[in-house]
DNA sequence: CTACATCCTACAGCAACTATAGCTTCAAGA
DNA sequence: TCTTGAAGCTATAGTTGCTGTAGGATGTAG
């Protein structure tokens, strides 16, 4: 059951775009299916696990090269999994990055706006902050100079 | 004082490159500078502090739209300033979507690797994790299907 | 006056899709 | 069987915000 899925209902199955299943076949990441005598793809079960596979890496963030590498790592089932964990640990430092990096953010973005007057443009503290940045306004460390 | 700067040396001051800038001003951000005979560009104070604002709110997340946006409502200092900060109020709307996505990632991500059992691939929770988002191991709620 | 850093334009490339144009195929109803 | 309309096909360009490169011109210090 469920063989022979055109990419429309592969797509809607992975909530996906049909386009989006084309470009992970032209980048390797997705085999390519069986064709009807008139060329249109037809997918196997093994195809829809793949690409719900792919989705989910994506969704936590996985880069596509991380994926692809996790997937080839799914061939050798015998190899250590050393070399997926340490994947999945680079993601993790990625996201944890990011997360500081937009936590400080947040910060600065609040205070700006925390203050603006209300008033006229002339006067608003946002303008300002975004202009003086480098005199006094800043508090935040991470891109002072 | 520091006016007839080179791009480079403005570049400098603000830890940009020089492409960058010159992008800048091809996306109407930055006005187009006096230009020495052998066409060579020369920046003022002006366009020194225009692009100090522009780098500073890159920083904070702001897109370049925005930025536009700003930088045309300085041109009108009498405006009341309630679209500034609609603007602010919206790169923090931005952040703070993205800083939640990114917990929820952390948590799956961290949960997920804490489970590996560090033995071969073919036991690989990580993988496990991964292909059968849909099943059963995903707890977290903002991509569950 | 020569050497060398820096500048110029124009264009390609990155990530990960998304959208469009212009055409063909499939499947179901009459 | 024929027709119609949805969905498929390829190829290419666009998105965001830059960054890098090629191939040449300019500016300035010694």
């Amino acid at each position: 059951m469920a063989e022979n899925l055109t990419i429309g209902s592969l797509a809607r199955r992975a909530s996906t775009k049909v386009q989006t299943i084309r470009f992970y076949e032209q980048e390797g990441l997705m085999p390519p299916p069986a064709r009807t005598e008139g060329g249109q793809r037809r997918y196997s079960r093994a195809h829809a696990d793949r690409l719900a596979f792919i989705r989910h890496a994506r969704e936590l963030g996985f880069p596509l090269d991380a994926i692809r590498e996790l997937l080839n790592l799914t061939d050798k089932p015998d190899q250590s999994c050393e070399r997926v964990d340490r994947v999945a640990r680079d993601v993790l430092a990625d996201v944890e990055a990011k997360l500081a990096r937009l936590e400080s953010l947040r910060g600065e973005l609040k205070r700006m706006i925390r203050h603006c007057g209300h008033g006229r443009v002339s006067d608003c503290r946002v303008i300002k902050v975004l202009a003086d940045h480098s005199h006094s306004n800043c508090v935040s460390a991470d891109h002072a100079h």
